[in-house]
DNA sequence: ACGCGTGCCTGTTGGC
DNA sequence: TGCCAACAGGCACGCG
């Protein structure tokens, strides 16, 4: 399930590839993976070159050459992954596989494919006004990287739900996703069913520490591969190696050595160690 | 206004 | 061995 480092990884393991290339068409395989009211076939007319790749929150952006179309400024595709969705850069010519949603075909043959087994994924345009045309977008808040100190406690301070649901919430804190949500409440030993209005000033502070630590310690790994993620280039991550929590219910605490504790939070499978975290 | 439950979707897993 | 329910979970949506 992609998160922020690997939708990071996927953005800088595509940036080499495709930075400057120009997009000749994009077919799409599966309507409802295109989620946009504008067509797709206008990328065959227009061709706009690909100047960078970047990431918002989870969104995986491709930023070009702008056109108007319908009287929209096109700035660029955003892709969501969701859980199942990947990219992957082909430099040769490629059969599309089951998975394959949507092709972007590039200058000289080169090709990005959009797979995703689950169809939760989408890709659509995001425009000088996507602000005002496009509630996700609007309401995508900052990642915890992107956050001042003071910006996190004064986005979580406050609410009345789960500590642990208010992360994953992405009109408050982006990026985060069910892995690094039980991973950084471990590492900050905050017990994730918390209402995040009881936690201390400097319990906040804390939490916001340990989420920049995991975020960064993953991206440094390329992400984790539980099944599905991979780079753009095929490989997988090895974060899943350095889990303390996700994953580990039963096992023993890498800190205390105790049994770790399972109890669904949020709607989510949540994983935890009773005696590190208060 | 906010928190919570449900549906979307399909491949994998585990119990009988 | 085969069947099938349970499960994975980000986000839109509807309800109270």
């Amino acid at each position: 399930m992609p998160e922020l480092p690997e939708v990071e990884t996927v953005a800088r393991t595509l940036a080499p590839e495709i930075a400057g290339k120009k997009i000749r068409s994009l077919d799409c395989l599966n309507a409802s993976s295109w989620e946009d009211t504008l067509p797709s076939s206008c990328l065959a007319v227009f061709q706009p070159k690909i100047r960078t790749v970047g990431r918002r929150g989870k969104l995986l952006l491709m930023f070009f050459d702008p056109f108007v179309l319908e009287g929209q400024t096109v700035l660029g595709l955003a892709f969501h992954l969701k859980m199942t969705g990947r990219l992957f850069y082909y430099s040769e010519p490629k059969e599309a596989e089951k998975h394959t949603r949507i092709i972007l075909n590039l200058e000289n043959g080169q090709r990005v494919f959009f797979d995703d087994a689950r169809k939760f994924g989408y890709c659509r345009f995001f425009t000088e006004n996507s602000a005002q045309t496009w509630t996700f977008w609007r309401k995508l808040a900052k990642d915890p990287l992107e956050m001042a100190p003071a910006e996190f406690v004064q986005a979580v301070k406050g609410k009345n739900a789960a500590v642990k649901s208010v992360l994953l919430q992405q009109d408050i804190v982006s990026g985060i996703g069910n892995i690094y949500a039980d991973e950084a409440l471990f590492r900050a030993g905050i017990l994730p069913d918390r209402k995040a209005g009881s936690l201390s000033e400097r319990e906040l502070v804390l939490l916001h520490e340990s989420l920049k630590a995991v975020l960064e310690d993953s991206i440094r790994f390329c992400g984790s591969s539980i099944k599905d993620y991979r780079t753009a280039k095929g490989d997988v991550g090895s974060f899943q190696n350095k889990f303390h929590v996700y994953g580990r219910e039963g096992q023993n605490c890498h800190f205390c050595g105790r049994p770790l504790h399972r109890k669904t939070v949020a709607g989510r499978t949540t994983v935890y160690c009773v005696c590190c975290q208060k």
